[in-house]
RNA sequence: GGCCCCUUGGUCAAGUGGUUAAGACACCGCCCUUUCACGGCGAUAACAUGGGUUCGAAUCCCGUAGGGGUCACCA
């Protein structure tokens, strides 16, 4: 058969060659060993943490070398398109800061000369790419229904043949032109499939960027590459796009093993260079006793805004990612405290190649680090964004005094002995409660050890030494004055030496004036809590807890 | 079912023929300490399994089991 004529009736609106393309997107000018990496999400709106992980290493093996990250959207099935979906998964990029050079840079903005970056607008691109094949013997048109693929798969199935379109099962493989003018002037729909060149008892071996050499058996189904909308399937996509886009590695989830053979033939047919390929373990879920991969549809912590709306800091998100691809990011951060993530090197082949569960608990760990190392206006600051989103109440209360809150999260914080106690702006609340009137609900944990009479006397004699503008050092000598009047020892040590002399030591007392301040026996330093909450306050507390112990 | 990948403490993991089998999180204990937190010290805890190869195996080979993935006009 003539198949320049076939060419032409498919596809007689293309007139460019796939050499124009090639010209129109010439090899990148890039230095050396720079790389160029792409996230490829579907716009439905839903950043799965598996996709972050995927996008996170994607964005550092590029710009760790110098080279571009690209954001493409694959909008070739449009059941999955949902509106603003597009700004959706940039949003959370953009908030976990992962920084995209081309592509969609916003939801209506495209950056670079390679594009378009959205697959539903590259639609002549693909069927020049397509035409090239059919023009060449190595794709053709197939008019059988589903329901003749499907009476073919379970004829398949019940003789334990290989599934799919391919050898004796390709009915449209040898249409004639004839056949195929006359149905296609009939209006019969039909699909694009590839005249697949791989043979059943031959294998093919290629080297993956995580999990090194795989070895497969070679493609031999006939797979579609434009559905019957003229719309790409993903493999062709991939493949035109990748090349087009000068993509040098491509990295996603190890879902796309199997189909490597599909797209290294796809490669080898249309005469370019695959690109380097690495794939990464999924994440998992223990669910009853055992893994499976992390779900969109049963599991919360699967989308990414769940780790905005329980207010885990998106640098602590980034880290612990950071953390499940390299282990030895822990040494880096242990070594550079305050450094910033994006100063770690990742490297491909320290990735693991099993599925990570994903922890809850590591990732409150990471997190706490993370909002510990933050200087308290920056801690201010997110926690109020946070909080403007979830919880308007913490936030008013936090912005009505910018000052008083930035004293409030800096208590404790310096960079030695860094307080690690909030993992979570949803924490916050709960953490400071005493700081607000509102939320402080005046219950007051119990002291055991201490006698109410005693209690009541400590708080009485406390209000007429409270010197407000006392120092640290200073006073922690009223608290020892006060101890000592009371006839409580004035140092622990001291106490401990002769438990029977004395009703207690400085700590008990200290520790009632601290439930009076603040309702509990555990706080941050207490002589910081009073000063930042000011004298009248105080007192008033002091004053309100000795009425509730003289009920 | 075919094909592919994976399997070291509860979790993440180091480890590439000779190690007392690291480290981190969690848990427990102790120390430091005005409480808490931080920090320090310590304890508990692992090579899926059966065969080989070898003087010697977590490490190499084969089998078995378990887990994951994939076999669409979805990506």
């Amino acid at each position: 058969m003539d198949f320049s004529l076939l060419a032409e009736l498919l596809f007689p609106h293309i007139d460019k060659t796939i050499e124009d393309y090639e010209k129109q997107y010439p090899e990148r000018d890039l230095p050396e060993g720079a790389k160029v990496t792409r996230f490829a999400p579907s716009p439905t709106g839903f950043l799965h943490i598996g996709g972050l992980f995927a996008a996170l290493i994607s964005e550092r093996t590029a710009h760790q070398s110098g080279g571009r990250f690209i954001l493409r959207i694959e909008d070739t099935d449009k059941k999955r398109e949902v509106e603003n979906g597009v700004e959706k998964i940039l949003e959370g990029l953009n908030s976990f800061g992962i920084n995209i050079d081309e592509g969609f840079v916003s939801s209506d903005e495209q950056r670079g000369a390679y594009g378009p970056y959205k697959q539903s607008e590259r639609a002549e691109i693909y069927q020049c790419f397509a035409k090239k094949l059919v023009r060449d013997g190595k794709a053709y048109p197939c008019f059988c229904t589903e329901d003749e693929l499907t009476a073919t798969r379970q004829h398949q199935e019940e003789e334990k043949l290989l599934p799919g379109y391919w050898g004796k099962f390709a009915k449209c493989r040898d249409l004639t032109y004839d056949e195929i003018k006359e149905k296609i002037d009939a209006g019969m729909p039909y699909v694009l499939r590839l005249k697949s060149c791989g043979s059943e008892d031959k294998r093919i071996a290629f080297k993956d960027g995580i999990r090194g050499k795989i070895e497969m058996n070679e493609n031999i189904v006939d797979v579609v590459i434009l559905k019957s909308d003229g719309i790409p399937t993903y493999h062709f996509a991939h493949v035109v796009d990748d090349h087009l886009m000068r993509t040098t590695n491509v990295i996603r989830g190890d879902e796309w093993i199997a189909s490597v053979p599909i797209h290294l033939q796809m490669f080898y047919m249309l005469g370019i260079k695959p690109p380097k390929y690495a794939h990464i373990s999924p994440i998992m879920k223990e669910d009853e006793g055992g893994k499976r991969k992390i779900s969109k549809r049963k599991d919360p912590e699967a989308a990414v805004s769940y780790y905005d709306d329980e207010g885990y800091p998106a640098d602590g998100v980034t880290e612990y990612l950071l953390n499940l691809a390299n282990y030895t990011f822990e040494d880096f951060r242990r070594a550079n405290k305050t450094a910033h993530w994006s100063e770690f090197k990742l490297e491909m082949n320290k990735m693991s190649n099993s599925g990570a569960l994903f922890d809850l608990v590591k990732l409150n760990d990471v997190c706490k680090n993370t909002i510990a190392s933050y200087p308290a206006e920056k801690v201010y600051e997110l926690a109020a964004a946070w909080a403007k989103k979830h919880d308007e109440e913490l936030c008013s209360l936090l912005t009505r005094d910018k000052a008083f809150s930035v004293a409030m999260f800096g208590f404790d914080r310096n960079p030695d002995k860094p307080r690690k106690d909030i993992g979570k702006w949803s924490e916050v609340r709960d953490a400071f409660s005493f700081m607000f009137d509102e939320l402080f609900d005046r219950k007051y944990a119990p002291i055991e050890n201490v006698s109410d009479e005693d209690k009541i006397k400590m708080l009485e004699d406390y209000i007429g030494m409270y010197d407000e503008n006392a120092d640290n050092g200073a006073w922690f000598e009223t608290m020892k004055d006060l101890a000592e009047k009371e006839g409580y020892a004035r140092e622990v040590k001291e106490y401990k030496k002769n438990p029977d002399s004395f009703p207690g030591h400085v700590g008990d007392v200290s520790n009632v004036i601290r439930v009076a301040v603040t309702g509990r026996t555990k706080s941050p330093d207490l002589c910081s809590i009073m000063k930042t909450l000011g004298k009248d306050k105080v007192t008033e507390r002091i004053e309100c807890y000795i009425k509730e112990l003289k009920k």
